[in-house]
DNA sequence: AGCGGTCGTTGAAACGATTCACCACCACCC
DNA sequence: GGGTGGTGGTGAATCGTTTCAACGACCGCT
């Protein structure tokens, strides 16, 4: 069953050949003549040989890998972006680690260390702390770092983020176009840098609008989920006035509002208009379908691999750069006066991006 | 910035002892002289060693990864399992590798060679295709291979799957038990595997219930998402007679059932009783909150990494196994004849568990 | 014939850690 | 003093690949 490995040696012997010219044939196979290279690759085949990574990465210094940790992969947003990284990697001929650090610096702290003793040719990372002195010392030592979904302080390293603040502005100047006078912000709690950059949006259109700020009607949660939302809504049913338009931090706690809105027959987006933010899957697929804030996770995760293996090729010309991609808003039936004024239309149903490729 | 990499030799050369020694300090402490252990654990943090895997996996003769090749790790299946996965290889030290398919066949050799390079310890797999000629080749190699989500045909193989007969029967079974008379399956394309293995649960639990198989009113969907459930529940409000309870293949359209249910005025569960399958996070928080049949996802990947562990490193004594997880039935008030009849209870708020921990 | 130039191939020296046979040293005892 | 044992450390060989100086063969030119 389990052969002995063969190694480029075993190949050099049966085709008669130096272990050398081997070599050749794998990495610069136009300097070898046409009929040697025939042997060899015959030689290759026969065998069964496959390179050993190892062996490359040793003489190479550094492997063909870069590594990727996150707070979860099991949240949507940093699956998206680790498809994009993937992808982009895999452009480039480089193998992804993934790692989870879960929100604690230890396990982040030793994902570090693993990967720096794969020598991976960088790291792309979205740290637990805004100061980590471990990232310093990898960066010092010569592993290249980008920040994902986190924006560099200095221009010292690069990062890859998206612009809240411009997020929260988009839906609420959107609200605001719909003629809509009692607008609401519903989002918690307020320690989380997305919520507090989304609602300083928000306020940032009031004023823009000539508005006065203070009148937004800020409902604070205790969580970003559906239960939270529903709670949200709950208070804001007996809000005198009542907002005819609310903007949620997320698209959980939009959904946990439009249920509990239907719930008490309050008419969505007659009575009262909603936006989301995060543009998950089901915002298309929800009962009234969810304006919301879509940002550009597969292209986040593009980027950041693009930025990371620039900087892990070129020759210490790189230029560290900060980017900050912008979200974008796209408007569905929950945000629509002209719903019920004019025919319903079906809409090329975006939801067909909802499907699970694989049913399981 | 780059300062030259640090081996193992010059922190020999800083404590005064030879490479030997240095490694017997990083490998087996205890044989080293406490004085001589101090010298060299000081150098090495003042060098700031960090050990290179590759030479030590190039001496070893593989590395400390393992790959995981999947579908799509932007389906939530994958991602559960993912992590489950990472989990495990987490408590044995090991890193993993991850690698998207895209179920397409020729991605999937090209990742397969990279982990064979590699010298991955194991690989953990969704193929495409059932049969396949390079897992044969890997694993005659003696690269260890463990199946996902895939039942292995015969014993030279260790597998990890669910039973999705056992899944369909169950919530036929439920349905049937709750007095309903006239029940439907939603789902399709029938040519996947676990579309038609929960219908077949479901005929199996007409039959052991005593009732006609051929009484199961089945449409056949084109796709497993909201919209093609819309669809399809367009369909079974004209039947006749019409069901007053529907099995959906998954939860997507078994929202989407219960969505344009709603909208003609159907009620849900009054009218008609809804299960779905996945339990997706959405599944609890639905304007109706959705009984499913929930996999064990991240015990799926837990499971098999074990596997693929022990085969790994266990001495050819390995016992292939084939292991089925038995899905689970979770039922809420989509199928819950009582509701109604007594007050509305709040159950402990399951989707919780949807919260979004990273917010963006 | 002698020279310079290609072309194709060779062989050995790296890369960095691990392993193992072996040695130096000391202590102890007959 | 010579044998025995134990402790602590050494240094060279090894893993599989890449790279590069060097070399032989061959050709064309003077």
């Amino acid at each position: 069953m389990n052969r002995p490995p063969v190694s480029i040696r075993d190949v050099a012997s049966m085709a008669g050949v130096s272990v050398g010219t081997v070599s050749n044939v794998l990495n610069r196979p136009d300097i070898v003549a046409e009929a040697t290279r025939r042997r060899v690759l015959d030689a290759i085949r026969d065998l069964g040989f496959v390179r050993n990574e190892s062996a490359r990465h040793l003489r190479a210094g550094h492997s063909r890998t870069i590594g990727l940790v996150v707070l979860d992969v099991a949240n949507p947003f940093f699956t998206d972006v680790a498809r994009g990284v993937e992808d982009s990697a895999n452009d480039a001929g480089l193998a992804v680690i993934l790692c989870n650090s879960d929100d604690d610096p230890a396990k982040e702290s030793r994902y570090l260390d693993l990967l720096e003793e794969q020598r991976v040719q960088g790291i792309l990372i979205t740290p637990v702390a805004t100061t980590n002195h471990r990232l310093e010392q990898l960066r010092e030592r010569g592993t290249p770092i980008v920040l994902l979904d986190r924006r560099a302080t200095d221009d010292t390293q690069c990062s890859v983020a998206v612009n809240d603040v411009l997020g929260g502005e988009l839906a609420v100047r959107h609200l605001l176009a719909q003629g809509h006078e009692h607008l609401a912000f519903v989002g918690g709690p307020f320690t989380i840098r997305q919520v507090q950059e989304r609602q300083q949006g928000a306020l940032q259109a009031m004023r823009a609008a000539g508005r006065d700020p203070g009148d937004l009607h800020v409902v604070e949660t205790s969580a970003l989920n559906v239960a939270a939302g529903r709670d949200a809504a709950a208070r804001l049913a007996g809000a005198m006035p009542r907002p005819t338009a609310v903007f949620c931090a997320n698209d959980l706690l939009a959904l946990g509002v439009l249920q509990e809105m239907t719930r008490r027959g309050v008419r969505v987006p007659h009575d009262v208009a909603i936006v989301g933010y995060d543009d998950i899957d089901f915002a298309a697929a929800a009962a009234v379908p969810l304006t919301s804030v879509r940002q550009p996770r597969h292209l986040l995760g593009r980027t950041a691999a693009e930025l990371l293996i620039e900087e892990a090729t070129e020759d210490s010309s790189h230029q560290h750069r900060q980017v900050v991609f912008d979200p974008e808003l796209v408007v569905r039936d929950s945000s629509d006066r002209t719903i019920g004024r004019r025919p319903r239309r079906r809409r090329p149903s975006p939801e067909g991006a909802a499907a699970t490729p694989h049913p399981a």
